[in-house]
DNA sequence: CGATCGTTTGACAAGGGTCAAAATGCGTGG
DNA sequence: CCACGCATTTTGACCCTTGTCAAACGATCG
């Protein structure tokens, strides 16, 4: 895995969530790997992205956890995503297009441009379906946020991530890095801090994870999923 | 206004609010006036687009409410979005699009295809501008439900039905159709029919809004933004 | 070794949910 | 035009989930 990355570096996990996606031609590999070379470093707590500024260039994110959010005039804050490691940022729908959200990094983020697709590639299927993607978690955190319980919200959401993250092959089995606090958690899933240690605290007694450390093990996937595996069918009035 | 629709039948708050969006050409115009003259209709309760099912066409909304669901498997529903006049419907990524989620009626709808962009015009950046006006309400929603209060998401909500009904022409001055049970407010954001109700009841108490009929009065405009009015800058922490 | 940030715990309060029934409104058919 | 039936709104009583406030505990870093 060093060997790799100390090939092209770090573009690894955003190319394997990429081909994920849509099957690349070697051309947008290539493309890529070489877009990768040219990366900016961000430390912890930078905005990368202001809500209201314009967008300019469509980036990847190569490594790290980054967020969007909204925060309220009073300092309610809410988080509407994390970005991950593959994921697109700017992915713009039209020139002039404005920052709907504020992104901000959570842990230290290697970034670089998205070349610009080719007639001739996949890229451009693949940052559409990526952007399919996108709107079909927010559908999700919607209806999280709406109709579940804390603790449902939270088991689905830690789901969530091990599904993306394994998407970019940053899991190991079970397991996975969660690098966030507990405010953090709480400002995702319309939380309280205080709220989200007891809910963590009960699944843990109750065997469904362990965490520690910024590592989640998913020890019963099977309850988790039961909570919160959503009725595609079925239209009730 | 009679006039108008009967020219050409109930184009009219579609293309206004499209040309809200972007400035069409005469051409854009013309394709959508002539793609209105072949329109659906759609009976309330009737589920125009199923979650996962294929996406063949992008259509325009011409006439009435409809909105996306999700639906769990123990029936609690999430509604995710309202489509009212003027809404694209199927504004899809890529090809072999999924529907991310179900489309319902609530009311009688008029639907007709959307034209297909021509180079020279401009439908294609307002179907754009669209996609990302919809992406804004996505980030809205979630912020409603996770931060604000059963009053402040009424508010909040209230106060931006009334802006996209204002961009199709639907609105007259403060006061606006509203063709929903409390039930539906109630899935919309998160709540009991039985919560939304006293709630409700409080706004009119307070002089806030009037609620009768299906129509929605807006009596204090400034009171109801002072309460979610959000900051988009200022990052705490 | 303090300072700072994050987690954990406790006591208490409140916003909103649940259940059930009554009241109101509305379309349909006689 | 009235009566009926169904959908929707409204009300009441009760309670549970989640929030609030405050403090203690633990870890990490200069």
């Amino acid at each position: 895995m060093n060997a790799i990355l100390n090939k092209v570096p770090l573009a690894e996990p955003a190319l394997f969530r990429l081909r994920s996606l849509v099957p690349l031609a070697a051309a947008d590999i290539d493309a890529i790997e070489s877009a990768a070379l040219e990366r900016r470093e961000v430390s912890p707590r930078c905005e990368i992205q202001v809500e209201g500024s314009s967008i300019k260039e469509r980036l990847i994110l190569l490594s790290g956890w980054a967020f969007h959010a909204r925060v309220l005039r009073d300092g309610r804050r809410q988080i509407l995503g994390y970005v991950l490691p593959g994921d697109l940022l700017g992915n713009c729908y039209h020139r002039n297009a404005v920052a709907a959200t504020s992104v901000i990094a959570v842990t230290p983020l290697a970034l670089c441009r998205a070349p610009t697709p080719e007639p001739d590639g996949n890229l451009s299927e693949a940052f559409a379906v990526a952007a399919a993607t996108d709107a079909h978690y927010l559908y999700r955190h919607i209806t999280r946020l709406g109709r579940l319980s804390a603790f449902e919200r939270i088991a689905d959401w830690l789901l969530e991530i091990r599904e993306r993250l394994a998407s970019s092959g940053l899991t190991n089995g079970h397991e996975f890095a969660l690098p966030l606090t507990q405010e953090l958690i709480a400002d995702t899933l319309g939380l309280t801090n205080v709220h989200v240690n007891r809910t963590l605290q009960t699944m843990r007694r109750d065997g469904l994870i362990e965490l520690r450390g910024g590592r989640v093990l998913i020890l019963d996937e099977l309850a988790l999923n039961r909570l919160v595996d959503p009725c595609p069918l079925q239209i009730s009035r």
